[in-house]
DNA sequence: GTCTATAAAGGGATAGAC
DNA sequence: GTCTATCCCTTTATAGAC
């Protein structure tokens, strides 16, 4: 199905082995780095260890005496995938005002998730969720879980301040996260060949938090009577 | 990685596998309905052609003379799934009221994108999407973006009788599809082992609904003003 | 812990008869 | 179009020396 090979060398990409000896922790970075590349290229059952080791260099052997088997791999990957979103979870950017605020929060977001690797990451753990429901577990709880609580947090204390009206502020959360995702994360997950523009992806934002905004001032309730 | 075995007898499910002959017609049929079993439930690459000769019954040969190749089957698999969302796309449910329409539109959504095979297809098309682009093309315009398109006419009519403020009807589409999907289908895509309840459901379709309205009841604008 | 070599199994695809 | 039998390659995982 795919040509897994360079296109304008028609090998593999150069394994970048160095013949010098590393310390196990070296290695085992150097082998999760590879399996990175090899399992978001070509998908779980698509990825092989010879693959991997050949990027990563050392040998087979070493790969099964670290990680134990195939999916031990693909589980030390999601988990240390897991840290990356971690750092926008911590630091959520701010502006001078609530809407530059989540304006700033839906740029920083929207880039996050649309991130080749990060889509890549989202197909293939997705693609495996199916058969291997720890590491679905992991990924949700470490990413769209990890940020819809952070968010629900801002939102909690913009309520308290009353620049915003949020009953139920992770409701409200889901919903703002949502729409900004809205069609981008798709076409990026079904490989669109068309990107969209800066351009176009600010507009959205904008609209994203204006409308948004129309729904929650002060003075409108943000959930339903009954 | 999974135990692809029946977790009772130990064994993988009867083949079904009919003594008599089918017709080209019937068979290509069953071939397609036994692929469609073992892609959703091992992946695509996990998948092997051996398994679905064994569930579809005939040989393996059959199976290359009528698809090609391994990858011709899952095209013919995804063309397939897509009529099954032509249904909704065509026959939008409605109601009473604007409001009871979009209630009717978005649990109707909701209950279809839930549907545990429709939840296996689309980890499916999003594992392959990154190698095969071609598969990802067609769910995204005849899933997707054919229920965007659709919802965005029904918004449209409905500004047209006055009955909404929606200057840009395909944006609004996305936006009360995305707020929809929610959280929910990322619960389902990762496999979470909460399902929400039926009650659940509603809640969410009423809450995105009444708040959706409150944005674009007509008096406010649809879009920024930029 | 790391290497080479190999075991053991399963995979996609085809040949050739009917 | 359908079958049986088979080719040939890749895969995961391990054995045993260092």
């Amino acid at each position: 199905m795919a040509p897994a090979t360079n296109p304008t060398t028609g090998e593999a990409p150069p394994p970048a082995r160095p013949r010098q000896r590393r310390t196990p922790a070296a290695q085992r970075q150097a082998i999760l780095q590879a399996a990175s590349d090899v399992f978001l290229e070509r998908g779980y059952a698509g990825a092989s260890i010879d693959a991997i080791v050949e990027r990563a260099g050392g040998s087979k052997a070493t790969v099964y005496a670290l990680f134990g088997n195939k999916e031990g791999l693909l589980t030390a990957l999601v988990s240390q995938g897991a840290e990356t979103l971690a750092a926008f979870v911590d630091a959520l950017p701010v502006g001078a005002s609530l809407e530059e605020s989540l304006r700033a929060i839906g740029r920083s977001y929207l880039d996050l998730i649309l991130q080749p690797r990060r889509v890549a990451l989202f197909r293939l753990v997705a693609g495996e969720s199916g058969r291997c429901p720890q590491i679905g577990d992991i990924f949700y709880r470490t990413g769209p879980q990890a940020v819809a609580l952070r968010v629900a947090e801002f939102l909690r204390a913009a309520a308290g301040r009353g620049q915003l009206e949020a009953p139920d502020p992770e409701r409200l959360a889901h919903f703002f996260i949502d729409a900004l995702r809205g069609d981008h994360h798709n076409l990026a997950l079904f490989n669109s060949t068309r990107t969209p523009t800066a351009a176009e992806m600010a507009r959205h934002v904008d609209f994203v938090v204006s409308t948004f905004l129309r729904c929650c001032a002060p003075g409108n309730a943000g959930t339903p009577s009954p």
